[in-house]
DNA sequence: GAGTTTTGTGAGGACATGCTCATATAACTC
DNA sequence: GAGTTATATGAGCATGTCCTCACAAAACTC
């Protein structure tokens, strides 16, 4: 009886830290984390290598995240409010510009938010995801974006607004998935030609 | 002795079907698979579970198939080349045509091709693919593409023929991205923008 | 230092999955 | 029917991975 849990159904409950070593513990493991998924993406790493890459053994990972799905859960979390400031950021920089402009920010914004995060993807894009959660996240992305484009100087047909952010939305993610291209004068051609395409799509919606 | 093979580390040839009965099998194997990696993902996808939608023991199953690998591989090829023979059909079809025509026929010609496979994301995504042989279909497939561009009525710059064919690519994967998106008025619509925006680009690039 | 709390450890349990193999059955040839 | 080849079967092996647990060592409080 008893033996760790009073109530029902508590399944492991993660342990936080309280004392400075334990944050720096913490701090480790998520960096080992985000290391292995965007080495091997979310279903082929281990929790055993993770541990090891953060100088901890399995039991130290396993009292601060339960579940390696609660480990990709905390770094995915994290990454999603880091998003979402960096919109904010473009928001207040580019406010009032043209749409070209504001397409030219998002670009470099994105660009740089996901070379510092190469797990991104991984665990955005990893299956055990909860459904539900990820239909939130992508319309609360899609509708700051809407924002965004609404803040240009010269805003978008109400009707077109969505689609327009979902739009942009896939085209980031493209200029990501390029990043991976080892033919760098490529890679850089082809960046080039989807800005440019961006830019000139948003122009035509705006005019029209 | 001999028993199958002479030679040394022949580790596990697959039989190949002979008979009618066989080939009946593969057949079935190869549509449980396809339905099981586009239900599941490669990864998750499970050998037993396959075999079992196929009517078959997982010791049939890996008499032609010796690994989860070159299942996934076998499926993946015969996609690949359905993929360059629509390329073709629609090379036939439009040639002559303006580039907007031309992308009209494309995206068309693979949305039919992702409805009829879709496993082709979850192979296509795979993590245990060879590198080599990625770069190869790449190249391949850019350089098909990039004929069919220059079939157009009004032919591109030279220079940025490369870049073109590499961005149609890059946005045929977006459109292989989208066909999991749930929403089906979101999906359409954002098809439809993507649409608009390629033959916008593929106009003013012409033009200049 | 005694007592308490937090943090650390790693062997091993439980389980899933890719794959093998000895053996059986069907089909085809003569 | 005898002989041969192709196909079928599924128990079980090998392996890998998630996670637990009993206990140890710090670190902090008094």
């Amino acid at each position: 009886m008893s033996s760790q849990n009073s109530s029902e159904t508590v399944d492991a409950a993660p342990r936080i830290p309280q004392r400075k070593r334990g944050r720096e513990r913490v701090a480790a493991l998520l960096k080992a984390g985000a290391e292995v998924f965007s080495e091997k993406g979310y279903e082929a790493a281990t929790m055993t290598e993770i541990a090891a890459r953060a100088g901890a053994s399995i039991g130290s990972l396993y009292q601060f995240f339960p579940t390696k799905e609660l480990l990709a859960k905390a770094l995915h979390e994290a990454y999603l409010a880091d998003l979402s400031s960096m919109l904010e950021g473009v928001r207040q920089e580019a406010s009032g510009q043209s749409a070209a402009g504001m397409a030219d920010r998002l670009f470099d914004g994105l660009l740089a938010f996901l070379a510092e995060r190469p797990a991104f993807s991984a665990l955005a894009e990893r299956r055990d995801i909860d459904k539900e959660q990820k239909r939130k996240t992508g319309a609360a992305m899609r509708e700051q974006i809407a924002g965004l484009l609404a803040s240009t100087s010269q805003p978008f047909p109400k009707a077109r607004r969505e689609a327009m952010a979902a739009v942009v939305l896939q085209l980031m993610k493209v200029a990501v998935s390029l990043s991976s291209e080892e033919d760098a004068d490529r890679r850089r051609a082809v960046q080039f030609e989807l800005r440019q395409m961006l830019k000139g799509h948003l122009n035509s919606v705006q005019v029209a």
